[in-house]
DNA sequence: TGTCCTACATACCGTTTGGTATGTATAATA
DNA sequence: TATTATACATACCAAACGGTATGTAGGACA
């Protein structure tokens, strides 16, 4: 028997942890951090006060863990930061586009993308916040810009563009679409959005 | 003495709605919907509970009220849409996006467009918010849309561009310009964007 | 002038909030 | 085995919340 391994630990702190962070995610995501109710969190992670204020100090702090340890892991997923870069970008970015408008779910045209609320909700409220959402933005879009770049060695993208904008316009333009489609409760109004933005990308190749 | 005219009634009853509206707006602006305080809105509106009560059923109407009747009106007049259109309508999108981006103000960075936050807040929580907002950002994107039809009979915008998807777009272009500025605290990144926005137009251009 | 409805002001209420104090069982360590 | 620190569970608290009940002054109208 394997006990040390597989043991059934009756405590078992960082998965207490992550069900607290998950639970955290999902209350956040439906209702934004501030209306975030502690007492659901906990009935949905199926743990009581005492465990939260263990692993946690505050709300706040257990606010930054999730941006930290699953919003930003989502997103860069999601958009393919993680997977390294190759061929041409403008190509590399379309394709993004196209298996995010063929993959969403009703959840997420209704409620948007979660970094992006905690932005437009936290931003002008804590700094910590901002900071640490900012960050990951920046990862997000540093990301784009150097595809770009790269492009624009290989010969791929036109090199009188100036691609620190353009990367900043396109994830604008994606976090805007997706808030226009959430308001309007639209997937087609989204993909119709990324649409004319995989149009603007054609534009950035060599004429 | 013009008494009638000019009399200080001790009453006035919709100068007292606009008070509560006024001041509703500024703390929705700041907290959001659901973290404005009214006892905080009726301080800085100068009145009690009685008089907010008296005008507004509950929270959520007044809340409905100030996007109605303060924020829609803000928005379509900064962004031109309640002047008529004149001209060719590219070169007046790309003139009005100048205008906002040379008088943005610290407070317009950091606090964002108050119809986008109310969107983004309220949209999948409370269905009458959320027809609220979408309305206004239905007159905007419409209003966009039949310029650039007009522009297409006109001969100034090609005519195999689908006017409203490409509304639709810029809409939500420059609501996530701005959300993004509002996370990156950045009037600079904002102007980038438009700039950047303002580039696209001019591809809307006939050949 | 008397009446009556509007337009508030004041005081209060139940609920929910984030946070804390305290007790206790587990499990590593000495 | 005894000790001790970790990892919680339970019970509680003051403050803030949205909302209500009640009282009252202003002013149009009769």
């Amino acid at each position: 028997m394997a006990k040390t391994l597989v043991k059934r630990r009756s405590r078992d702190p960082s998965a207490t942890r992550d069900k607290l962070l998950n639970a955290a995610f999902e209350e956040i995501y439906r209702r934004g951090f501030q209306a975030a109710s502690l007492d659901t969190i906990l009935a949905k992670a199926g743990v009581t006060k005492g465990a939260l204020y263990h692993h946690f100090p505050d709300k706040a702090a257990l606010g930054y863990a999730v941006v930290d340890e699953v919003v930003k892991g989502l997103l860069l997923k999601r958009w393919g930061v993680l997977e390294p870069a190759t061929g041409d970008p403008v190509s590399a970015l379309q394709q993004v586009l196209r298996g995010r408008a063929a993959g969403l779910t009703t959840r997420e045209v209704e409620l948007g993308c979660p970094l992006n609320n905690l932005a437009q909700e936290m931003s002008p409220l804590d700094r910590q916040f901002r900071k640490a959402v900012n960050a990951t933005f920046d990862i997000w879009i540093d990301a784009v810009a150097r595809d770009l770049e790269r492009g624009q060695t290989d010969g791929t993208v036109r090199r009188d563009v100036d691609a620190p904008k353009i990367a900043a316009f396109v994830v604008a333009s994606i976090e805007g679409s997706f808030g226009l489609a959430k308001g309007a409760q639209s997937a087609a109004m989204l993909r119709s959005n990324l649409e004319v933005l995989s149009s603007f990308l054609e534009s950035l190749r060599p004429a």
